[in-house]
RNA sequence: GCGCCUGUAGCUCAACUGGAUAGAGCACUUGACUACGAAUCAAGAGGUUAGGGGUUCGACUCCCUUCAGGCGCACCA
């Protein structure tokens, strides 16, 4: 099913003619490779083989070079190989295989790019884990798009993925969240509360928790003492929150398959036989740590604490798993997190977290590497933060305040799609600019609307083909079925063999997990098809549609239609829809 | 002090995990609308890839080192 990749193919072939030569005993051809060269004068592919092979076959590259350029010659599809260089061999290919491409991108639909390379395998991601003290914002809104646009990109390279979701509802940060709306409810009763004390959480839509917490329970837990409302507080609130960041989360287009909360993992008892685990390999001791170097550490004391032996898999020290008065350090209920994963089936996880936790999988993956017996894997992708601009000016945002952009907000003012795809457009350890302003300009500076732009020309031309000719079939049916040999310009087959390149960018980018690289792809592929529209105007037989002439307009929809799906290809892996028409 | 990340054209960013002459956009200069949507396109100029060393046929990419910036560094989340 591989077979949309071309270059696979050629690569393939390549590999197979190779080892079937006499020198090729105990030869590695793992390095050997079939790719588009840089420059398009070189030919449509290049092959590293004799650069890769001559010393291990004890030959020189450039005669080498010949021998596999004799190979490919004796490839149908193959016009032409000669060696160039130091060694490569370049090639071109029979235009009738290109022509294949559309036909094929035009039956597989968005369907094309999608890849067999990750063979099923399972992998867990993990994104957002906000924790639900406050709606969704900006801050968490990146890593949000991030680990979805992953999700997406793997999946259609062929991953089982599951998509999940992990909040702390055990810590001090809800008990504070349970506190600020015990107030907020007395306030909904008509008690005076004055100003959110410091160390609450100030923000207004607590208000909204509270009213709906009168509404169930009346005045219920005004005369109760805060043993007794405490807990259910934190619950109705937990929950509250939690619904309210799906649907915050559903704007956008984010729906996770899991989600995992800490208080099950520390009262089913997962956390215990996480630490059970460690215990019993002899990793855990009592002892005393040195205090951190460099750093000011004035109430620094040395007390006997209970550690993991880290260091035995390349961790700088050993870490503390029990506070000094026996109760649980925080990374305990993450690390019992990431070995309820591991039981689960998942030996590879990718966490998807703000650059303010760097660190984080150093301290994480020594115990991966025991609970996963050294076959289990964490990726961390650490995302650098979004400084926001509006009106040329950043916007300066506190939680302290309760001054924040929510994600609401962003998406009423500029759209789900347009933040899906801006949010996406570098890489995600760079910090990144949100312009509000910018992310509905209506140039090519935008990203996002030069790409959408070039679709909805696309359409444009297939709305112009049915009023030239109404009785026309122009379905996908028919076009896939063209006679394609009139594009045989330079500029069909350089958009073609853009086109063609879509799979291998889906399989590179999935190994790689940087699914940026579709949108930079997507504009490549948008300039290329603006320009071919723009040179119709100076030479009319470069236009799609030419009025005496059916079988090339036909070829050329074709060719149109492909540009188009591949465009909703990529698109729909950013989880953002193509627009038929630019409307002012 | 230690770890992680970043440093590429004046600005904002790429570069297919080691490939050929490091590419786009913005800004600048110059061109293209009686035309499938000019919201676009074409051309020009712009570089010691922060500096230095190493590995090899070949380095922005890997290793070492220096410099600059960001984040994080018991028993907080």
């Amino acid at each position: 099913m591989e077979q949309q990749n071309i270059f696979l193919l050629f690569q393939d072939y390549l590999k197979t003619e190779l080892q079937a030569q006499d020198w090729a005993d105990g030869i590695d051809f793992s390095k050997v490779v079939v790719e588009p060269p840089r420059d398009l004068s070189h030919g449509d592919m290049a092959t590293n083989a004799a650069l890769v092979l001559n010393k291990q076959v004890g030959r020189n590259p450039r005669e080498l070079g010949e021998e596999i350029a004799e190979i490919l010659q004796k490839h149908t599809d193959v016009e032409k190989a000669e060696v160039a260089g130091p060694g490569f061999v370049n090639f071109r290919l029979v235009s009738g295989k290109w022509h294949k491409i559309i036909k094929q991108i035009i039956s597989y639909g968005t369907a094309y790019g999608d890849s067999v390379s990750g063979e099923k395998k399972i992998v867990n991601i993990e994104y957002v884990s906000a924790n639900p003290t406050g709606p969704m914002h900006v801050g968490h809104t990146r890593g949000a798009i991030l680990g979805d646009t992953l999700a997406n990109l793997l999946t259609k390279a062929g991953f089982d993925v599951t998509r999940e979701y992990y909040f702390n509802d055990a810590g001090t940060q809800v008990d504070v969240l349970a506190r600020t709306v015990h107030l907020r409810y007395l306030e909904a009763l008509g008690v005076d509360i004055g100003e959110i004390p410091d160390g609450l959480y100030p923000g207004e839509y607590l208000k909204d928790v509270a009213l709906a917490l009168v509404e169930r329970d009346g005045d219920k837990w005004q005369a109760k003492s805060e043993t007794e409302w405490l807990a259910p507080l934190r619950d109705f609130s937990v929950k509250y929150m939690m619904d309210m960041i799906q649907e915050d989360l559903d704007l956008i287009g984010i729906q996770h398959d899991v989600f995992t909360n800490e208080r099950d993992i520390v009262e089913n008892g997962t956390l215990e036989k996480a630490f059970k685990v460690l215990e019993d390999l002899d990793l855990i001791y009592t002892g005393t740590l040195p205090p951190p170097k460099g750093k000011e550490m004035e109430d620094w004391t040395p007390v006997p604490l209970t550690l993991f032996r880290s260091t035995k898999f390349g961790d700088q020290t050993d870490r503390p798993l029990k506070k000094r008065d026996g109760t649980w350090a925080y990374i305990m209920p993450d690390i019992a997190y990431h070995y309820d994963k591991i039981s689960r089936g998942f030996e590879w996880m990718i966490d998807v977290l703000g650059k303010d936790h760097s660190g984080y999988a150093e301290r994480i993956d020594p115990t991966i590497a025991v609970f996963g017996k050294g076959k289990a894997k964490l990726d961390v992708v650490y995302n650098a933060i979004v400084k926001v601009y509006k009106d040329g000016e950043a916007v300066k945002f506190s939680k302290r305040s309760g001054n924040i952009i929510t994600l609401r907000e962003m998406v009423a003012e500029v759209g789900a799609d347009a933040i899906r795809f801006f949010m996406m457009t570098r890489t995600p350890d760079s910090e990144l600019e949100f312009d509000f302003n910018k992310v509905v300009e209506k140039s090519k500076d935008n990203p996002v609307f030069y790409v959408q732009y070039a679709h909805a020309r696309c359409c444009s031309v297939f709305r112009n083909a049915e009023e030239m000719w109404p009785d026309m079939d122009i379905s996908n049916a028919v076009l896939a079925d063209v006679d394609m040999s009139s594009l045989d310009s330079i500029d069909d087959l350089e958009i073609i063999r853009l086109l063609a390149g879509w799979p291998r960018l889906v399989r590179s980018a999935a190994e790689a997990h940087e699914a940026h690289r579709v949108v930079f792809y997507l504009q490549e592929v948008a300039a290329a098809f603006h320009s071919f529209w723009t040179k119709g105007r100076g030479d009319a037989s470069l236009r799609f549609l030419i009025e005496d002439n059916i079988p090339l307009s036909m070829a050329r929809l074709a060719l149109v239609r492909s540009v188009a799906l591949v465009i909703s290809s990529g698109l729909e892996v950013m989880g953002v829809k193509p627009v038929e028409e630019m409307h002012a």
